[in-house]
DNA sequence: GCGCGTTCAGAAAGCGCTTTCTGATGTACC
DNA sequence: GGTACATCAGAAAGCGCTTTCTGAACGCGC
């Protein structure tokens, strides 16, 4: 047998490894990754033979080992409940733009809204070793699962993990963004009462979402303040969804008497709403207003383009990236409040 | 100095690892990883005992340790040009569900249209040792990019990675997922023929994109077919986004004369140009009839709805998923055609 | 000219797993 | 009763890196 024979070249192994690259810069490991790595000064020579054979190989090290040896990861996690929702695809491409300025991939994770397949991925993403998670949207309100959460997160965070989140508080005291949304809310009902309105009804959606009740809260709370009650029959509960939306619509038609003004506590169960009021033969604005709340970017192009409040969705999503990526503020969680701001579109009119 | 000094225990360390696991069983480091794995026999009460105090002591096996020995790893990589896009988003949806089904986690790059960005992802995916990797969208039209992107594709796939690609051909003879644009295109032109149209215009992209030169030829090919020719100045060119489609449609509204009927080659340029046509006091279908290509969520909620081609977009990205976890065909790239279908909606009618 | 402190390359020890190899134990057969 | 063959647990060798430790070479002051 000959030397070569017991020292197989790059060309007879999957990988070209970094053992590779120092042969054939003949230089030692240790110098190899140090050039690579920048990490102390190298010969100048020495430097630009690994810089060559590295170049040469088209070396790509193995993230893996690096990971394992030096114990820190460049991946960080996000888990939202649907990569489709609007709300979500806006923060998204925040997240992403952040992530990519700081030279990190990002692992995304469906839960489509299972609370078992969130705390899953949650383990998976700490398998990983995951710089970060990001969770994006309400949480569930549910002990079992709260508990469940927490013993993956704790563990997670005590050996450096950071974890932020979008749009939660409760059980988790984490860093957070958070919109305002019962102030909002609030904004948006003393808009829609300066409009001459007294007769609102809402479409929410499952009240068990921080989401959704901070929003009805602050929606109600402003036309309490102004001496306006919205009746029972006319706050109608359904889906966190287009069809949702449609759904609590053609339902609140139903209803004995009509809000001359209806409030969906998302845009897109706006979206719905408007489809369901088109489709009964209701014009809006000038049977029904409708407003909505996020400010997706559809709804400007939708007719009428829908009243909403606008939430800065991209900015949101760096922020959120940016706290977790940011050091951990010692012994206190740092929250990040994001104002809403009312934006009067055509969907809205004053009442007949 | 005592054993215990020496050998620090799980709470000394940040993580809990195999040895803690098997020691805490009493059994050896080979054990208790076959435990876990399933991967050989062992004695029943062996057994019960590893799996005890992994689940004492909340064990999280190190997915990079694991990928590194076992050179595997449970990770894809998909590689798109914006989150953001609903077209992507629905894409999305099926890509990550069927994922799921596989227990693989995605990791979701966003090039933002920059072919330098997307090259440097499939490197990065590639140190990260991705089971496979998705490119969703077009390519670009460029010699150089080409030649770096086959550059990293190759060796990738050389060393038994995967590679599947969806909407997109040219250059990567790689798996496949092609929407049939030329065909949907040219079923659209004929269903728009059939309603008495015959002055046309075409809202595009950059033809660069084989996408748009599919969507565009298949077009104008099948009203050619008919005897039906399609001015210059009636063709269009924009950015791929609502705001192209706004810009594109406003310019063909500066034209010496309208057509009666514009296509769009995407639904999200006909967003944008729907809402040019009621920004200029154009009915739609009243003074010109409006159609798109996609079939993405929304387009059924606008006034009027908008006619197009349908794409199952969850499916293409559950096919597209599922070609890259497939053992690869021997010698040849698996072309997977999917078939577009004319939805008339209210967006077209026959010509006044 | 000798001892000292620097500077920087190389040797080697892990990181936390998987998997091959080795060896002990038990069973079957002659 | 002894040899042959399974069966299955443990020892140990990596996987491809980073990083500490070691030591050679050099320049400096006395």
């Amino acid at each position: 047998m000959t030397e070569a024979a017991e020292e197989p070249r790059a060309a007879d192994r999957a990988y070209v490894t970094l053992q590779d690259v120092a042969r054939d810069a003949g230089v030692s490991l240790a110098t190899a990754s140090r050039v690579l790595n920048g990490t102390a000064q190298v010969r100048a020579d020495l430097r630009e033979r690994v810089l060559a054979a590295s170049a040469r190989l088209s070396y790509t090290p193995n993230a893996h080992a690096q990971a394992l040896a030096s114990a820190s990861s460049t991946s960080v996690g996000v888990i939202c409940h649907d990569v489709s929702d609007p709300y979500f695809a806006g923060v998204a491409r925040g997240v992403m733009h952040t992530a990519a300025e700081h030279g990190m991939l990002v692992m995304l994770a469906s839960t489509f809204r299972d609370p078992a397949r969130e705390i899953e991925y949650v383990a998976m993403l700490r398998a990983q070793r995951a710089r970060a998670i990001l969770l994006i949207g309400s949480g569930f309100e549910d002990r079992d699962w709260e508990r469940s959460m927490a013993a993956e997160l704790d563990p997670y965070e005590r050996t450096g993990g950071r974890v932020a989140v979008l749009s939660r508080h409760r059980s988790l005291k984490v860093d957070a963004v958070l919109p305002q949304n019962r102030e909002g809310a609030a904004d948006l009902a003393r808009a829609l009462l300066d409009l001459g309105h007294r007769d609102f009804g809402v479409l929410t959606g499952p009240r068990a979402l921080t989401t959704v009740s901070d929003r009805l809260a602050g929606f109600t709370g402003a036309l309490a303040d102004a001496g306006v009650g919205v009746p029972a029959e006319h706050i109608v509960e359904a889906a966190f969804t287009r069809d949702g939306g449609y759904a609590a619509a053609t339902e609140l038609l139903r209803a004995r008497t009509h809000p001359t003004c209806v409030f969906a506590v998302t845009d897109v169960m706006a979206v719905g709403a408007l489809a369901a009021f088109r489709d009964n033969g209701v014009s809006v604005p000038g049977d029904i207003s409708l407003a909505g709340f996020d400010d997706i970017p559809i709804v400007r192009d939708l007719t009428p383009p829908l009243t909403t409040v606008a939430l800065p969705l991209r900015e949101m999503g760096e922020r959120v990236m940016g706290l977790a990526l940011r050091e951990p503020a010692a012994h206190r969680s740092l929250i990040d409040r994001v104002a809403g701001e009312v934006v009067l579109r055509a969907s809205t009119a004053p009442p007949r």
